[in-house]
DNA sequence: AGCACGCCGACT
DNA sequence: GTCGGCGTGCTC
C-alpha cells in the first residue's frame, strides 16, 4: 500500500486534523513531527495517520520531516486519542504534551539513539491488568513495598514511578539507586537538554523511570507498570490548562494500555477511598499498620495576646518549655509565610497592594532583604521607610507571619536555637518554625521532631474548598506519624468533627466525610466541573460568566452555581469568575462543557475547565 | 493560534 | 464619512 497523504494535527485550539501531500522519497510514519505550511506560515505538526488519498484537491506538501524515527510511539498516539474521549481538550493539546520540551521548539531535528524502542509493544490482556493499593504511614515503608512490584515488572518492560514533588524525587532516587542501577529521572525542572537526554534514555528497553507528573505523558511503549506515590497530594493537580486530576490519567493509561497500576498513599483521596470500598476492579490492598503519637487538642482563643506588645499565652509557653527541658526538638507550624501580612502607613493609612493582583502585599525580611511580596504572583517591591503617598508617615508592618513568629520565639526562648524551615531550606534547631508546606515533601519523615505545635488549625477550615477538612485531617495525621511524642493542636472550633476522629481508625473520619460529601452532592458522589472565565475587563467578564450560567441553567440534568469570584479575584492583571456545575451522570456534564468551550471563543474572555 | 472579514459605535 | 475594536469562521 502506497501512502500519499499524511494527516497532521497541530497544537491549536481547534480539534481538527489537516491533510498534506507526501512527496516521493519522503518516508513518513505516524508519530513523526513534520514541518508544514498552515494558513501561510510554517508550523510543526504531528502525523497521526497515513492515507492513500483524500477528496480534497491541491494539498500542501510536507515541507520537512523532522524525525528520523517517530517522536511519539503508536501507544502514545493511541493514548492521546483515548484521553480526548474524557476531556474537553483537542487531540493536539495532548499530543504536544507527549513531546519533550526541546523538540517542541522550531525545527529541531530528532535522531534517535540505536537503543530507543519504536515498535509498538503488544498490550497486555485487559483482564490481566491489576490495581494495587498500598497504604502505609511512612514513605520509607511504601518504597519497600514498591520494590517487589518494580522488580517483577522490569522483567517484562518499563516501570514509571511518579511523585508529586521534586524533593520526593531526589529522596526516592537515593533510596532506590542501590537496587536499580538502570534508573532514569524525568522532571519538568530539568533543563531542556538534560530532560531530552533522559527522555531518550527512558525510551530504551526495561527502564525504571522516576518522574513528576509529566512522566505519564512521556511514557515508553514497553511500559508495564505505573506507580503513583502519594496519590492525594495537591501537587498532582495541574495548575494550568489542560486541567486534569492526575490519578485519573494514571487510571486511563492503565485501561488504555492494559498495564498494572500501583497506588501508594498514607491517606487516600475520597475518590480512591470510595473505589477501594466498592472494590472497583477487584484491587489488591496492602495495609501496613500505622504508628501514631498522641495528639492533644487545646481549646483556646489565641496562642498570643497583644496587650503592650506581643506575648505568647502562658499555656503555650509552658508546654514548649516543658518539652525543651526534656531535651526535645520542637516544631511549630503556622501557615502564613513572610514577616507581616500587611504594610500600612501610620499617617495616612495607605496600604500596599499588588500592582497586578487584587491582593495586599505581605512583608518579607527573609535573607535580610526587606520587601513587599504579593502572595499570589510573587511580585516584589522595595518598601521605603517613609510613605510615598503622604510623604510623612512611616510604614508599619501588621499581622503575623512565620518570620515574625520566629523573632518572637527567639525573644521568648533566648537560651535556645530557633530556626525557620521550609521544604527547600531544611535546617536543624531546637525550635523549628514552618508552614504546612513542610508536610508535602520527605523532609519531616527524615528529620522527625519530638513535639509539634499546630497554631492555626482553624485557618485551614475556613477555606472555601470542599477538600479543606480532608486536607487538614491528612496533615494532622501525618504529623502524628512523624512526631515522636506529642502533637498539640490549638483551635477555636473545639466541636468540629475532625477532632473527634483524629485518634480513631482512619475509616471513622473517611466515613463521616463521605456521608457529608454525599449529602452535599460533592465529588466523589457527583461529577464536577469548574468553568473559569478570565478577562481584563471586569464588567464584560461578569456578563460573560452570566451567559455561561444561563446556558447551563436551562439543562435540567445539571446543578449550576455562580458565577462566583475566584480567589484571588484578580491575578496578574486578569479578573476571574467561575461557574460550578455538578451532575449525577458524567455524559450530560461533559457534553455541556464541550458546548460551552466550543461556542465561547472570544479574545476578551478566555475559558478554562477543571473536570473531575 | 493567527488572520481576514464584517458588524457596530465614536470622532479627526 | 472613516477608524478600530471585537465576534466569527477558516486554515489541508
Amino acid at each position: 500500500m502506497k501512502y500519499s497523504v499524511a494527516r497532521v494535527v497541530f497544537n491549536l485550539g481547534v480539534d481538527k486534523a489537516f491533510d498534506y501531500r507526501i512527496g516521493s522519497g519522503q518516508h513518513i510514519l505516524p508519530g513523526m513531527r513534520v514541518w508544514v505550511e498552515l494558513n501561510g506560515r510554517g508550523r510543526m505538526g504531528v502525523v497521526t495517520k497515513l492515507l492513500g488519498r483524500t477528496q480534497r484537491r491541491g494539498l500542501n506538501p510536507v515541507l520537512e520531516i523532522l524525525d528520523a524515527a517517530p517522536t511519539l510511539s503508536e501507544a502514545q498516539l493511541d493514548f492521546a486519542c483515548y484521553l480526548t474521549r474524557y476531556y474537553p481538550y483537542p487531540l493536539g493539546e495532548f499530543l504536544f504534551m507527549m513531546i519533550p520540551r526541546k523538540l517542541k521548539v522550531r525545527k529541531t531535528r530528532f535522531e534517535p539513539q540505536e537503543t530507543m524502542i519504536h515498535a509498538c509493544v503488544p498490550r497486555k490482556g485487559e483482564n490481566r491488568s491489576r490495581v494495587t493499593y498500598i497504604q502505609a504511614g511512612l514513605l520509607k515503608e511504601r518504597i519497600e513495598a514498591y520494590r517487589r512490584y518494580i522488580r517483577e515488572a522490569l522483567k517484562e518492560g518499563s516501570v514509571i514511578l511518579t511523585v508529586p514533588l521534586v524533593a520526593t524525587l531526589k529522596y526516592l532516587r537515593k533510596e532506590l539507586a542501590g537496587e536499580f542501577k538502570d534508573m532514569v529521572v524525568l522532571s519538568s525542572y530539568q533543563r531542556d537538554n538534560e530532560m531530552y537526554f533522559s527522555w531518550q534514555h527512558a525510551h530504551s528497553q526495561k527502564k525504571l523511570i522516576l518522574s513528576t507528573r509529566l512522566g505519564l505523558f512521556l511514557f515508553p511503549a514497553d511500559v508495564r507498570l505505573v506507580i503513583v506515590e502519594d496519590e492525594s497530594n495537591s501537587h498532582y493537580f495541574s495548575q494550568e490548562k489542560p486541567y486534569y486530576y492526575f490519578i485519573d490519567i494514571a487510571r486511563y493509561l492503565k485501561e488504555c494500555r492494559g498495564i498494572d497500576l500501583v497506588v501508594g498513599f498514607d491517606y487516600p483521596s475520597l475518590e480512591t477511598y470510595k473505589s477501594i470500598k466498592e472494590k472497583q476492579g477487584n484491587p489488591e490492598i496492602i495495609r501496613i499498620p500505622f504508628d501514631l503519637c498522641a495528639t492533644e487538642i487545646i481549646s483556646t482563643l489565641s496562642f498570643f495576646t497583644k496587650k503592650k506588645g506581643f506575648h505568647f499565652n502562658n499555656l503555650f509557653l509552658e508546654l514548649v518549655r516543658k518539652n525543651l527541658d526534656e531535651q526535645k526538638r520542637v516544631l511549630i507550624l503556622y501557615n502564613r509565610r513572610g514577616y507581616a501580612t500587611l504594610l500600612k502607613c501610620s499617617q495616612c493609612g495607605h496600604v500596599y497592594r499588588c500592582k497586578r493582583c487584587e491582593s495586599v502585599l505581605k512583608f518579607s525580611a527573609a535573607a535580610d532583604e526587606q520587601k513587599g511580596v504579593c502572595p499570589f504572583c510573587h511580585y516584589q517591591e522595595d518598601i521605603p521607610k517613609v510613605c510615598p503617598q503622604c510623604n510623612s508617615g512611616y510604614i508599619r508592618t501588621l499581622g503575623l507571619g512565620i518570620e515574625r513568629l520566629e523573632s518572637h520565639l527567639k525573644k521568648a526562648f533566648p537560651q535556645h536555637k530557633v530556626g525557620l524551615v521550609s521544604p527547600s531550606v531544611p535546617r536543624d534547631a531546637e525550635i523549628l518554625v514552618s508552614t504546612y508546606g513542610v508536610l508535602d515533601g520527605p523532609y519531616l519523615e527524615a528529620n522527625r521532631p519530638d513535639a509539634v505545635f499546630v497554631l492555626d488549625s482553624d485557618h485551614s477550615l475556613v477555606r472555601i474548598d470542599f477538600e479543606a477538612t480532608l486536607q487538614l485531617y491528612i496533615y494532622l495525621r501525618r504529623l502524628a506519624a512523624y512526631t515522636r511524642t506529642r502533637v498539640y493542636i490549638f483551635t477555636l472550633n473545639r466541636d468540629h468533627y475532625v477532632w473527634e476522629t483524629l485518634s480513631d481508625e482512619s475509616d471513622v473520619f473517611y466515613l463521616a466525610e463521605s456521608r457529608l460529601r454525599n449529602q452535599a452532592h460533592l465529588p466523589p458522589y457527583c461529577h464536577f466541573a469548574k468553568i473559569s472565565l478570565r478577562g481584563r475587563d471586569e464588567k464584560r467578564l461578569f456578563i460573560g460568566a452570566n451567559t455561561v450560567y444561563n446556558k447551563l441553567h436551562d439543562n435540567p440534568q445539571l446543578e449550576v452555581y455562580g458565577p462566583i469570584t475566584d480567589v484571588p479575584f484578580k491575578l496578574r492583571g486578569y479578573f476571574y469568575y467561575s461557574v460550578i456545575v455538578k451532575s449525577k451522570q458524567k455524559a450530560p456534564l461533559y457534553q455541556a462543557v464541550e458546548e460551552i468551550t466550543k461556542h465561547s471563543r472570544s479574545k476578551a474572555t478566555r475559558i478554562a475547565v477543571q473536570l473531575r
